[in-house]
DNA sequence: AACGGAAACTAGAGCGCTCTACTAGAGCGC
DNA sequence: GCGCTCTAGTAGAGCGCTCTAGTTTCCGTT
């Protein structure tokens, strides 16, 4: 017959992969019932130290791992939480990176779900729904709220980024206003009057960053000089404005970039063209991208406060878990301004 | 009691959310046995056409979907394959978007675990391994060949960029030399003779790439010339070169980065100093981001062939599964030099 | 009318865990 | 010696699906 246990290392040495052990054979190993090596694994009461190393000694050396799909299977809650990201967005990665350790924090797991031009984003939320998931993060989505409002009839929802008022969706944003005035007052004390925003059209918070612009200008008296350029959140749309604004010789003193990409853009565009800044135009982002604070780019812009937008994603969806009764939050953070080389008072025309 | 059927819908309007219905619901609606309804989500034969419309019926009304983890557990093979990207990596996140349509197709999940440097790679892969996915596709992975190996024991592994030889990991990668070659071969038809390598450091492919430079300037019997500037993958060691060379004067007619961040920060950095692409010094980078592409900066870069390394990565997954006795796999794909608007003529010093 | 066979459908045993309810035995006060 | 509590451990019923091995139905044949 051949004994048992010389089975999962051996096997058929490398033709046929040995099947994976499970609890039963970490059990069988040690000589306990399952239900025990299960009360090891899950950390919880009721086994002796002593038990505990055995169990674990035992599981190491049969190369044990719980097997996740049946945990939940016979777990009523998951302990998992879906985020859904574009995977080309640099921002939105800043945001799942500080999202991994907040979860892990509350003893959630992470399933990630890319949005991309190949796959929909209701492709992407519904593979979250599958995999059971207590609650979706959804970042920066750019969902149909009619879809959403189904989804949150399911499972509690966290935008972060975008606002979905009347769907029941909760929302973990930044005061885009307060973070366009305090980039607009700084530009307005280092003496600039001629400020030029780049739209980022259907982009995450752009509407509120356009309103807050207009209003910014009127407060201080510039409502007039108010001029908004079309464009979105890629490097693409800085450039094409710069190039607009050079061929149309109507550059302003400063420039207000929809996002760091579009900022990014400009300041290449420009710089290419002999145009300096912050010599001949001051330029402020908004995000505060890692790129952003590159040595060669020095980016003046508008930091949205990632860490906390990760604790509060998790922080939100939990306590909609814990209370499925109460209204949908919606929290807003503050940005900050964080001023480096990019701008400067302007060129006095003489 | 109540009746059954009012239940889904309505239950405690919104303080308790219904619990997901199951095939057993579905079933009981339709009138029809579970078995039937998993026969009608499979899409497996043996329902008729009449069936399988009311069961589908049924199930949109109930908000019926399927639950992924029942379905792995049930199921002898998961028909998961397990992603493991650096989620601020451009290039990852291009690849992944070109596996999503390529497992799609062959009946295959995705699974997304990311690296980063708050999570580390063991982790990512753990997770990965936990869910059951049949095979690994890693993408540029930093992880410990030790490590790996022992991972192999489990289920295939693929990497892509990067190879682990003697581990069992397949590989999908790119002839970096080839790459490279075509970047000299192309500069030194141009009239370059002084062309500097910004090394890659232990970026993936990077090793290969600065063999390849070298011998290549060698082919062209310039092999006093070669030069090779510390670096790595990053914009900032793209920009912190080029001051190198600002500052000791040292600046040669052409650069051949590590890859395209690193170019894109030497070009922003000498464009802010007044020098000019292509006109001053010629530009090449290599994996042909999106950015790249972008009008402002028009990048002459080496290509790598992003939608044959994911259809490979994913074949090579599923060749491994079939016959897991066969040696790994390694498959090299060639590059393709794009010419674009960063490199030009050398200026003729007079 | 009886038969054969394909198509349509069902029963029920798992998959690998968790979790509730239970038992055994040790320690302890009176 | 009795009941009591506490800790360590076990039994076994699910979780929601898949899949094999049937069973039933409905044809067209002869």
């Amino acid at each position: 017959m051949g004994t048992p246990e010389s089975d999962p290392a051996g096997g058929t040495p490398r033709t046929r992969r040995a099947k994976r052990p499970t609890m039963e054979d970490v059990a069988a190993r040690v000589g306990v019932s399952r239900a025990l090596v299960s009360v090891v694994f899950r950390d919880a009461p009721g086994a002796s130290r002593e038990t505990r190393e055995k169990v674990l000694r035992a599981a190491d050396e049969l190369g044990y791992r719980p097997d996740s799909a049946a945990r939940v299977l016979a777990r009523s809650r998951s302990r998992i939480l879906g985020v859904m990201l574009t995977v080309r967005n640099p921002f939105h990665a800043d945001l799942v990176e500080a999202i991994y350790p907040e979860a892990e924090q509350v003893g959630y797991d992470i399933l990630l779900s890319a949005h991309a031009p190949t796959r929909h984003s209701h492709k992407a939320i519904e593979a979250l729904l599958g995999h059971r998931c207590e609650a979706l993060i959804l970042i920066g989505p750019e969902t149909d709220p009619a879809f959403l409002t189904e989804v949150v009839r399911q499972v509690p929802v966290v935008s972060v980024g975008r606002r979905f008022p009347d769907t029941g969706v909760e929302t973990v944003h930044t005061a885009e206003a307060k973070g366009v005035r305090q980039a607009v007052d700084h530009l307005v004390a280092l003496g600039h009057r001629d400020i030029v925003h780049i739209d980022g059209s259907r982009g995450a918070g752009s509407a509120e960053r356009r309103r807050g612009y207009r209003k910014a200008m009127r407060g201080h008296g510039l409502a007039e000089a108010a001029r908004v350029l079309p464009g979105d959140h890629t490097e693409e749309s800085g450039a094409a404005a710069a190039r607009r604004l050079l061929d149309e010789g109507t550059m302003p003193t400063a420039v207000l970039a929809g996002n760091d990409r579009c900022a990014i853009g400009f300041l290449d565009a420009v710089s290419r063209a002999g145009v300096h800044v912050p010599g001949d135009v001051s330029l402020v982002g908004y995000d505060d991208i890692p790129i952003a604070r590159l040595s060669h780019i020095e980016l003046t812009t508008v930091r949205q406060n990632v860490p906390r937008m990760a604790a509060l994603s998790v922080r939100t969806a939990l306590n909609r878990l814990e209370d499925p009764g109460r209204a949908p939050q919606e929290a807003v953070l503050t940005p900050e301004l964080i001023v480096r080389g990019t701008t400067a008072p302007p060129r006095t025309r003489d």
